[in-house]
DNA sequence: GTTGTTAGGATACGACTGTATCCATTCAGG
DNA sequence: CCTGAATGGATACAGTCGTATCCTAACAAC
């Protein structure tokens, strides 16, 4: 065999090219020409690595599915102590709004996937369906508690998962057009885990 | 002076097929040439209404806040007797739900556009300026219906609105995704509207 | 050293894009 | 009637797009 190259870590590259043009000029300004470019490598290279710009659309997506995981368990290891029902929300829903320049821009670059999976079919079948498990796990979390006596037995959890998941969503658009700040929308979603669960009883895990 | 025709019907004819394109197929696959096919007319037709495509584009925005201004009109109107504080709420809320076929297309072309303005900043200037003035707007309202009692004290206005619009506005992208049903999203907004101001007192206004 | 596969540089193809130009038709004002 | 502006059909142009092809360099196996 001639000159072998890790081809993994050749695609991550590309990869990560694309989710930076996606991020900063969106997804209608990636060519293979300009992840070409962005990687620092020829046309060829990226047509080598990847059959299609169908496979590298999806190879971004995928990319951008496993750093939304890595932030959430990242949030969720750095609370102190064991996890708390509202230290799990506070993780996942602080983990959704972009909080640095990394995470707004992948946040950017999720933001124009989904809306392009809204028209076209083919990123629809991939791309739409991360949100209903998380809905589910967390519904279910929540009802947990709740049978605990540590969330009022008045709540509906489907509706209050659904609706603070909603609310992540669209504090999170308003912070990518900088219509409002990060700490202004973690206030916001602050103020009803407090109305939910009861004033914070520990440090606010760190942000990032 | 030779054949003259309606200049702004025409327009409005040409806006119309945009807006079409934009909610079925995406902002992607506007071009001036499927806008011609879409209005059945030429493509020198296009041309010779809108000089540019950045024209047509803007056009399309300016259409777009305009029917969704008149929907929130409708709704308010529709409301039985005087409009009470949860009555605008509704009826504002409601108007950014898609509710029905032409609501949701109308909804999609939102979406496409607020998703360009992120990273265009040329759609940015005219296009995201419309949420900051609703966003006042609704909180001087609220904080209105609070003195009067009708809230209760311990409530921030302005946290409870750009809530609840960030929520209209999560419920939304569900809703386009089919992640969720019209009917569900209208629930959880309700709930939260019966949360704030006490449960419904009148009848709900008609849906469309 | 020859061979054969892997890795990529260079270039070309047809389709599509926004925009510009050329030209024919239509019809009101003189 | 005739002239000139309004309207729009037909076509061209320079780019960019995804993709395909051709060809060369590198290097492990024999």
């Amino acid at each position: 065999m001639p000159r072998q190259v890790d081809h993994d870590e050749r695609r991550r590259r590309l990869t990560e090219a694309l989710l930076r043009i996606a991020g900063t000029r969106g997804l209608q300004a990636v060519s293979m020409r300009e992840i070409a470019a962005e990687a620092g490598v020829s046309l060829r290279v990226v047509q080598y690595y990847f059959t299609n710009k169908q496979a590298l659309l999806e190879s971004g997506l995928a990319e951008l599915g496993a750093r939304m995981d890595r932030r959430v368990r990242q949030r969720a290891a750095a609370t102190a102590g064991g996890l708390s029902t509202r230290g799990l929300f506070a993780a996942v829903l602080g983990a959704i709004l972009p909080s640095d320049e990394q995470s707004r821009l992948d946040s950017l670059a999720w933001t124009a996937y989904y809306t392009a999976a809204l028209t076209d079919p083919a990123l629809a079948a991939t791309g739409l369906t991360l949100p209903n498990a998380l809905e589910d796990f967390l519904t279910e979390r929540f009802a947990i508690a709740q049978q605990a006596g540590d969330v009022d037995a008045d709540r509906d959890p489907r509706i209050e998962v659904a609706a603070l998941l909603a609310l992540a969503n669209g504090l999170t658009s308003s912070v990518l057009s900088r219509q409002r700040s990060h700490e202004a929308a973690a206030a916001i979603i602050d103020y009803h885990l407090d109305r939910l669960f009861g004033p914070a009883s520990t440090l606010r895990p760190p942000p990032g």
